[in-house]
Order: structure tokens, then sequence, then C-alpha cells
DNA sequence: CACGATTAGATCGTGAACGATTTAATAGGA
DNA sequence: TCCTATTAAATCGTTCACGATCTAATCGTG
């Protein structure tokens, strides 16, 4: 005689830490096709992005941006700099930095990624008051989960 | 003469996705110590959410819940099978389908788990009402995207 | 009943994440 | 100046995620 299981007071569609898991891959099964035009995966697209903002940066303060360690960093910097995008170099002045520049290829892909945030936002079926809102929420989430 | 690199119109604070992906990474950083605990792994935690929900559920049922494939759960599911928290047997009637069942070393766990979302909840600095507002939202959002 | 189409999982290879540790360079104090 | 502490990346091992493919069981139509 097995006794009833007592019912799961724990319900998957109230956590949020799940919605949160879910729609990042729901994210980046929409960016795949997109991304694999400019032949990057989305990490990648995201170290791109960074280095747009602003360039010859080190591994540190790429990983502060993006909230990165060096362990997971690396690899990935360094297939990016095998596929032509960035160069790595130790900085003279302080040798245990890594210094990352776009190439001249790196750059150039800024124009053919201008076009993936308008496809993306319009996949959400937000307005773009109602992405602005929804990003200062999750960012402020983050934030207060991070302390 | 280099000319000097065009502003990025790319702002990666603006980014959505960006808000989503490392809130993600945020609360899985938050799980990891009190997962530990329970000795689950964050998506095994997920697959013992949805067992405690309904139990003997197969392999396909649990992926369409959690958004996952046979690719990813079955090396997972078979993790958690040497732990000890699951038994997977193929189904008499469809010999294609493995079920899942709670052995009772998972359905004890129930109870320590249940100390989980109320810390969770806590670290997030949101109210309960907050929280269900969010959820929903992020949870529309993946609807959104996975069309 | 047969047999091609479909379905459910499993397998394989690649790229992230991340904890723990290691290596090498710099900083700072006795 | 030396020598210890700190810092920046890199390395290693494990677990996810996922595209592509494979295997085996079942379904459906003639």
């Amino acid at each position: 005689m097995t006794a009833p299981a007592p019912p799961s007071d724990l319900k998957l569609d109230e956590f949020l830490c799940f919605a949160v898991y879910s729609a990042s891959h729901a994210f980046n099964r929409l960016y795949k096709p997109l991304l694999d035009e400019l032949g990057l995966t989305y990490p990648q697209y995201l170290v791109m992005v960074t280095l747009w903002e602003r360039d010859d940066r080190t591994v540190g303060e790429i990983g502060e941006r993006l909230f990165l360690e060096s362990n997971t960093l690396t690899p990935l910097l360094k297939r990016m700099e095998a596929a032509g995008l960035v160069s790595r170099s130790r900085d003279p002045a302080d040798e245990r930095q890594v210094r990352l520049r776009l190439t001249d290829e790196g750059r150039a892909l800024l124009d053919k990624a201008r076009q993936v945030p308008p496809c993306v936002l319009d996949a959400t079926g937000l307005t773009g008051e109602e992405a602005r809102s929804l990003t200062d929420q999750i960012g402020a989430l983050r934030t207060a989960l991070s302390r």
C-alpha cells in the first residue's frame, strides 16, 4: 500500500527563475539563425557589442560588462580570434592583461549587426516602450540577485 | 590614418535579451549553494519540480514542460538516475517511450526543497505580487519568442 | 498483412558556464 | 632590495544546450 504522494506546493509556472531561464533559451533559439548570418554565437555577439561600444578592452573589462569570468571568456575569445574578428595581445605596460581589439573584419560586421535588434524587437511582440520597461525591471532583478 | 570608428548605436544595456541572459546566470549563481544542499543542479531541480507536480512522466512530457529536447534531457536524466533520484524504464505499452519515476529518495527530497523558493524570493527583493507580475510578463515574452 | 512514414529517445560533436586550481606578472612593505 | 601578497588570465573537469543524425518501435494506408 503506497500512500498517495502529498501534493507539491512547488508550481513551476509560478517560478520567476524558470520564466527567466526559459525566456533566455527562447532568445537563444531566436538569435541562432540571425547570428549564423554573422558567423557569431550569442555570447560572441555580446562580446562584439561591448567592443563596438568601446574597442581595446581587457578580458577583465569585458567580463565585468557581461558578468563572465576568464574561465568562460578565454576560450570564447580564442575562438573569435581564430575566426578573425578580434586580436588578443598582452598589454606591454602590464603583461598580466590581455587586450582585445577588433580587426577590420570585426569592425565591418557592425553594419550587418544593426539589422538584428529590429528583428528581435519585432519577435517579442512588444512596443519599444514596453521592452524598455521590462529590460529595466529585469536589470534591477539581476542587480538584486547579485548582492 | 585610421578613421575614427563610427559610434555604435547598439547599446548593451538596452538589450532585453542581455537583461534576460544575465539575470538567468545571476539566478544560477544564487541557486548553486542552495541546490548543492540537495545534491541537484538547477536543470535537475526543474526536472524534480515537474515530477513532484506529477510523477511518472515520459522524457517527452518533461521536455515539453521545460522546453528541452531529448538530446539535453537524456544525459541529464541518466545522471539523476545514477544519483538515485529517479528511475528510467521503457513503457511496456509503447517501448519507444521512457517513463521517469521518483524514487523514495527523490520523493523525500521535496521536504528540503520547500525551503528554497522563500530564500530565492527574498534575494529578488520583490514582493510576492511584484514577482508574480514579472513572471507573467516574462512568460508572455517567452511565448511570443517561441512563435 | 506489409511496408514506408512517423515518432521517441539516444548518440555525437561543439560551444558555453563555472568551480577550483595554476601560472605569470606586478605591487608593496620590511 | 627582496619577498610575500595580490592580480589577471589561463587551464582543467563537469554539466548544460542544441543541431544533426541514428536506432528502434509504432502507425497508417493500401
